[in-house]
DNA sequence: GCCGTTTTCGGCCCGACTGTTTTCAGTCG
């Protein structure tokens, strides 16, 4: 069994005690266990095999029991027993916004309402408004939020969301009343899908603000609104929050709305170590002994607190704090250190534009190298190039190249992993390109095992450079497929093969969860658009935040080598062999 | 159920908003 099909049983151990109303702390100490775990880039199975789970924090005697027999038998009598008590469908009535586990448990127990088409079915005949605790209001925000799950997915790709968050946010800035402003929550974080946007403002006039705000022309309809706090659906179908506070509160409330939620628990801790207590609005001594410092941003509330500025990329609670209070944070990858990339498409395979069309692009986008790595014969959906048309499209670059491009073009190809691991092209046409970029593009159902052997078995070629999008997850539409990460992250570090942080907004692929432990491991990363066009080139942009997710350093992406080190570094495997 | 420089009991972040209440419970972030 692995870690994330535990994950999902605890997952749902906690919500069935939350439906059984059990002491909050309990099925709060199954989350936060999930939560360690998900976190965790360890051994896991051998871990819980040898029962030294406790060793995780957040993971004590009673929950490593459970899981060690997951692990070891498959079953957990403890959650089959739970399970029985509720039916099935109940766990789809969480998604209703305005439903939590005290109002589904009135729902099933009194009226036998236990999935989404039977609270349709009782609020059309007015039989919720009849309960206790519910009315004739709660009943139609029901219907409503009941209609807005059938419409939109909760979730959002940070592709979808960004042109949005930033063009409200531009709107916003130009308000009279706006002292200062920022995007914050999980689109500040730089996630990769994101359940909603928050936008935090400070003002003299909340009011006018608010109502500036309430007149975008993005809003849908507007869910809540107080004083302080508006909540607005848009026409894209994701929700909208906005906070207005005072300029003295803007630091505060800023940094408590752009979490993480665990890391404002861990800053609230410190905080209260030191004998002070703080909250979205300001720093305050515990005990009023002593008057907190003036703080005027994230920067100087860090700094009360005895931490060098974190990022709001690391704020997951993941060492954050612990690294900020040794000053050990690392200086983070910038856009700005990019100087090239290499895994592009022309139209020679799936690409929307030519060779000299992205070769233009990148030379606007200020890059000083694009690669060139069309996909290779076996990828016949992508119209993928035999071994005579990859011939020729390193005939037309060198043509390019020595006409004078602007650009440095290196040749490369997008080479398919075969089931077994072998590679699409032979070795003598491989060592002809000046990198090689390996991909699994077919049998993705293959077993863990299988799949870990097969692209071990493909990074061991000395020509293959990097690996492409390492999972083949298509965020919010197709689950990676399964693979041992840690072992291919090893596999990487032993064979000197850099991997692929692909910066399409889909794929954001090798996740940011495992860039930290691949750089202690001296695994390159490599920041790749996957682009098929001129403007996909711009999806660098996500693959820098997801770098910065993930702790990186320019020295740790090999793209950010200038063109004098690049080709150097391009040979170095295929001349260790 | 977890945790520990208030340590084996007694805490566990906490404020805003809504709706149903008539002082508060539930949900959300």
């Amino acid at each position: 069994m692995t870690k994330d099909q535990v994950c999902t049983i605890l997952e749902e151990i906690a919500l069935l005690l939350e439906l059984k109303g059990e002491n909050v702390f309990k099925f709060r100490a199954y989350q936060n266990a999930v939560r360690a775990l998900e976190l965790f880039t360890g051994d896991f199975s051998t871990l819980a095999q040898e029962g030294h789970l406790p060793k995780i924090d957040g993971i004590g005697k009673a929950i490593a029991e459970k899981i060690t027999e997951l692990v070891q038998t498959g079953k957990l009598p403890y959650h089959e027993e739970l399970k029985a008590e509720f039916p099935p469908e109940i766990f789809d009535l969480f998604e209703i916004q305005g439903l939590g586990a005290k109002k589904i448990k009135a729902l099933n127990d009194q009226l036998g309402v236990s999935s989404i088409p039977l609270l349709e079915k009782a609020c059309r005949e007015k039989m919720v408004e009849t309960l206790p605790g519910f009315g004739e209001k709660t009943q139609e925000k029901l219907l409503a939020a009941i209609e807005l799950h059938h419409a939109h997915a909760k979730l959002a790709r940070r592709g979808k969301v960004a042109p949005i968050a930033e063009a409200i946010l531009e709107m916003m800035r130009t308000h009279p009343d706006v002292t200062r402003l920022s995007l914050a929550g999980s689109y500040r974080r730089a996630k990769e899908v994101l359940g909603d946007l928050d936008l935090v403002v400070s003002s003299k006039y909340p009011e006018s603000v608010m109502n500036g705000f309430a007149s975008l022309p993005e809003i849908d309809s507007i869910l809540l609104r107080g004083p302080t706090k508006m909540s607005v659906r848009l026409k894209s179908g994701i929700q909208c929050d906005l906070r207005v506070v005072s300029d003295a509160e803007y630091p505060f409330a800023l940094n408590y709305f752009t979490g993480s939620k665990e890391h404002n628990v861990e800053l609230r801790n410190r905080a209260l170590t030191l004998g002070w207590t703080l909250n979205e609005y300001r720093l305050a001594s515990v005990d009023e002994t002593k008057s907190p410092p003036c703080i005027r941003d994230e920067t100087e509330l860090y700094q009360a607190l005895d931490l060098a500025y974190i990022p709001p990329e690391l704020r997951e609670n993941t060492g954050e704090l612990e690294a900020a209070a040794q000053n050990r944070l690392p200086k983070l990858i910038e856009w700005s250190n990019l100087r090239g990339t290499f895994h592009n498409h022309t139209t020679a395979s799936d690409g929307k534009n030519t060779l000299q069309e992205m070769v233009d692009a990148a030379d606007e986008l200020g890059l000083d190298y694009l690669g060139i790595a069309d996909h290779s014969k076996s990828s016949v959906q992508a119209n993928g190039l035999s071994e005579e048309r990859l011939l020729n499209q390193l005939a037309e670059i060198r043509a390019l190249q020595q006409a004078g491009s602007p650009v440095r073009i290196f040749t490369g190809v997008e080479c398919d992993i075969l089931k077994d691991g072998s590679l699409d092209f032979a070795d003598d046409l491989l060592s002809q390109l000046d990198y090689v970029v390996a991909s699994v593009h077919s049998s993705f159902t293959l077993s863990e095992e299988e799949m870990t052997a097969r692209i071990i078995r493909a990074m061991e070629n000395r020509y293959v450079t990097m690996l492409g999008h390492l999972t083949g997850r298509i965020l919010l539409t197709r689950e990676p497929y399964a693979v041992n990460i840690p072992k291919l992250i090893d596999c990487a570090a032993a064979t000197g093969t850099w991997i692929e942080l692909n910066a399409n907004p889909y794929r954001l692929d090798m996740d940011w969860r495992w860039w930290h432990l691949a750089k202690d491991k001296g695994v390159k990363c490599v920041i790749n658009p996957d682009a098929h066009q001129t403007k996909g080139l711009l999806d660098l942009f996500y693959g820098v935040g997801i770098a910065r997710k993930g702790w990186l350093t320019r020295n740790d992406v090999m793209n950010c080598l200038p063109l004098s080190e690049i080709e150097t570094a391009l040979r170095r495997k295929r001349q260790l062999a």
